[in-house]
DNA sequence: CTAGATGTTAAGGT
DNA sequence: CACCTTAACATCTA
């Protein structure tokens, strides 16, 4: 499920097991995975040469490669990374499988297909072209209400945006708007600097205790939306059934007793 | 069989 | 032009 959380815990997994090791060759099982570049540009760039570091904005990771330029992944709805060795079997939907010396492999996999793989020669200059806002856990207070401020729209599709903020998705911008008691659908317009700071922090708190569950539904707290969130789920705080809505075309669960729509208050 | 699922984006409308 | 909404993408599960 990737998100922030899920990215960030993707560039650690890398991070430790794929990094300073010679790639013997990339194996395209699927190349429509590979949007902007083409399996044998892969295989020249990264044949006999290693991941070094890696860095994430928003959903996207970097890995840095020592012929100086940069892979670029995306997850989409359904990817991951999974090291494996030689012998073990390669992943239902590995769609891209990087070899190493070291007897082992990293398998990009992807069931629904929604992720890709790109080269980027520099990522300042990606970020800019896809005009992709701060991520979401190195803006702060003041820039954060700054950009919030100009925005139109509900608090829900603000937060989905990328341009905006990048690293929140579906599932965390619930939680998100949830921990404040706010409803998805509340204007930006009509949100005051107490509400936007308050927003501002549980976004801090949510990402960061997400990662710090690696990511894991099951270990993050039951006081939490997420694991409520669908079938016949209740609000862990008040017991009330949870709400489902369609905004900004995605799905919103939330509270509503909790979460009532604002009326004519400008905060919280 | 149909609807919907964690994401992005092109295309259409206002 | 700026902004918002919808459909489409590929695949699996309820």
């Amino acid at each position: 499920m990737p998100e922030l959380p899920e990215v960030e815990i993707f560039k650690r997994y890398l991070d430790a097991t794929s990094l300073h090791q010679p790639i013997e060759g990339v194996e395209v099982r699927n190349a429509y995975i590979l949007k902007k570049t083409s399996a044998r540009e892969l295989a020249r760039r990264l044949k006999k040469r290693g991941f070094e570091s890696s860095q994430r904005h928003g959903k996207h990771l970097f890995v840095r490669t020592d012929g100086g330029f940069w892979l670029r992944f995306h997850f989409g709805m359904t990817g991951s990374l999974q090291y494996f060795k030689n012998n073990e079997q390669v992943p239902r939907h590995a769609r891209v499988v990087f070899v190493f010396a070291n007897n082992h492999r990293l398998a990009f996999d992807d069931q629904r297909q929604f992720g890709g793989i790109d080269l980027v020669r520099d990522v300042d200059e990606f970020l800019k072209k896809h005009a992709l806002g701060p991520d979401a856990l190195e803006i702060d207070l003041w820039e954060f209400r700054k950009i919030l401020r100009k925005c139109h729209g509900v608090v829900k599709s603000v937060l989905l945006n990328q341009r905006i903020i990048a690293g929140i998705g579906n599932l965390y911008a619930d939680e998100i708007l949830f921990r404040v008691r706010m409803h998805p659908a509340t204007a930006v317009s009509r949100l005051n600097d107490k509400a936007l700071t308050r927003i501002f922090r549980a976004i801090g708190y949510v990402l960061r205790k997400a990662i710090a569950a690696k990511a894991d539904a099951n270990q993050m707290p039951q006081s939490w939306l997420l694991p409520h969130r669908g079938k016949d789920g209740k609000c862990p705080r008040c017991g009330t059934r949870l709400k489902s809505a369609n905004i900004g075309g995605r799905t919103a669960w939330f509270c509503p007793r909790c979460q009532k729509p604002a009326v004519h208050k400008s905060g919280l």
